[in-house]
DNA sequence: TCCGGGAATGTTAGCGCTAACAGACCCGCC
DNA sequence: GGCGGGTCTGTTAGCGCTAACATTCCCGGA
């Protein structure tokens, strides 16, 4: 049979523009392509003396394997897929960061799918689409509830990790706890003497907009307070100016809790521009611990989330799970907790 | 031949677990095996109702071809590899964010690897590590003048195209041009009737950084004006505030050009802290417009770059690169014009 | 000297798909 | 009715690698 097959890269010349083969490092080091192969994938099974010889053989000849070839043999591919939304959002460009990290330690790629909405189709496609690359194992970061109802049709057989949805998902997960978050930016409010404290809530379809409000709301029933109008945004710097304006001139209003930065620092402008004065006369608390809140003005109070923890847990939940996929077992949870930070926007109410 | 292989589908039973091959759905719907991978890959060259009984059959045996199979054949994988050093920061996410949504139109999927440090080996590795994933180019979002010297060893026999590099690459190039929208911002300060303006530059070391210094310097030259000492910070507002301490209490500092937002957040916070007025005292400019900055007090006036356009074009130069090999000809530059955004934290000079 | 047995290496047979060629089919026209 | 020409479909032969089995090698002990 070798007679028939023409192309063998010994029948042509040396390397001449060709990719370089297995079966070329093999020659040259005078030993066969299997144990290449051995050196490059069990190094310990393969004599000393012949593994030098053929790691020579390798760097001469820029040897790289193909791993499309590999992975049809293997069925491992070394890539995880990552499905995220919107990553220019400091929440899940860190989350995505973390993840990418902790995936380059261990000699792991990531293929990254942004969703253009959030839906349970666009997840439904996301994962395919990763799933067609023969990725090991997926993280998604969606955090969005419709999202989680997308997840409930996905592919069993898959290993797949979510981060920061919400409760009762048939994945590992891996999260902030926004509730304990939301809690002690509240409670830090209270105990500075506010009657209440008011919120700008997130979007109310994503998952830790709910977890933020929640927490707020578990904190003002702790302390017997009035629960404010819920007054909803998106995030954006924007909406938390918008609604800012609605209650900067409401001298009842005297700590606010924005559910991210961005929405705080909107809002401060709005209070200024209302002549409040921060934090004499309002007090703001924010949610991110974006780098730049120290230098909003005034620095700005806020929960620190730990996107790089997040990112590692969850990854190492996805190493768990390649390793042993006997699926329906416990599904791990890493719940990583938030530290609130506490710097000039916040001050005990005025007597 | 056919007797002696003992595995093919169609001696075990039907899918029972096992995955479905593209030699299932050909025998679901009565054809060859080639007839369906026709029909995958160039629906044109089957009839009508041959490719419907094929695509039933597909859908009813919810079949996926093997990537790795088709790549180990056709050298082609769909997937880009795109580097970037700190998707935390604005300006690469953004990039990388326009990238993904250009690719995701054009059903190519992104693999991503950040880099830990900015030196030609880490790019090199980085390249090396998505070369070993068999990607059909690759995308390289490394504005740094010594990532730059490690572009230079690179294979020229894989499609690669740069984002935001220096000049004098043997690759297309996307990116913004730095020095138009930094001389933009000088003489909008200078038409205000500013003695001179001030900078607080980038890292040395980024490409970017150099390019808005030079538009700077160009502009100040081109006014006949004194160039003041150069500030050099690191693009995070903690570097802003630090460089604005050092110049606050001067009162010849009436205008300053921040080379990105964050640093210009933070040199607002040390202008107040000094009691000096923005822009009744100080005018300032930044770079970069991220979302925040029409909320910064006062609203910021920055020099808007479009980073999804430059992520499509990007794409797009090296969708040229993949379509024809003949690496030696021109190399397409795609640079995108800067536009000066007026908010309020710029003012004529006081009389 | 010869032999047993583990360690090192080689050989064979695919992994699942598609390029290239071969063959079957179909239509209209002579 | 037969035949040229295109269209559609099937067959064959790998792509480059590794699992599994086969073989060789080497060493100490009888």
């Amino acid at each position: 049979m070798g007679e028939s097959t023409g192309r063998r890269p010994a029948d042509r010349g040396p390397a001449e523009g060709r990719r370089v083969l297995m079966e070329d490092v093999a020659a040259l080091a005078g030993v066969s392509a299997m144990t290449v192969s051995r050196v490059l994938n069990s190094p310990g099974k393969v004599r000393a003396s012949t593994r030098a010889r053929v790691l020579a053989a390798v760097r001469a000849l820029d040897y790289r394997p193909n791993v499309a070839a590999r992975v049809l043999v293997t069925g491992r591919s070394g890539v995880l897929g990552v499905v995220s939304f919107d990553t220019t959002l400091y929440g899940p460009a860190s989350t995505v960061y973390g993840i990418e990290r902790a995936a380059r330690e261990h000699d792991y790629l990531i293929s990254i799918v942004s969703l253009s909405a959030l839906n349970r189709r666009s997840i439904g496609e996301a994962v395919d689409r990763l799933r067609g690359q023969a990725v090991d194992g997926i993280i998604i970061v969606a955090p969005h509830v419709s999202a989680a109802e997308g997840l409930r049709d996905l592919p069993p057989d898959l290993p797949i990790v979510v981060v920061g949805a919400a409760e009762e998902l048939p994945f590992p997960l891996a999260a902030v706890d926004q509730h304990v978050g939301a809690v002690r930016a509240t409670r830090h409010l209270l105990d500075m003497g506010h009657e209440t404290v008011w919120h700008l809530s997130g979007p109310a379809d994503w998952v830790d907009a709910g977890g933020r409000a929640a927490g707020w709301r578990a904190a003002l029933a702790a302390g017997r307070c009035r629960e404010p109008d819920s007054l909803v945004g998106d995030w954006s710097a924007r909406s938390g100016y918008d609604l800012g304006r609605m209650i900067a001139r409401d001298p009842s209003v005297t700590a606010v809790f924005a559910a991210n930065d961005a929405m705080a620092l909107g809002l401060l402008r709005a209070l200024r521009e209302a002549g409040r004065r921060i934090p004499q006369d309002v007090s703001v608390v924010g949610f991110d611990n974006v780098p730049e809140s120290p230098y909003f003005s005034p620095p700005l109070t806020t929960v620190r989330q730990n996107f790089g923890e997040v990112g590692r847990h969850a990854f190492t939940l996805l190493m768990d799970r390649i390793g042993r996929p006997d699926a329906g077992g416990a599904h791990g949870r890493r719940v990583v907790g938030p530290e609130l930070i506490v710097r000039e926007s916040t001050a005990a109410r005025r007597a």
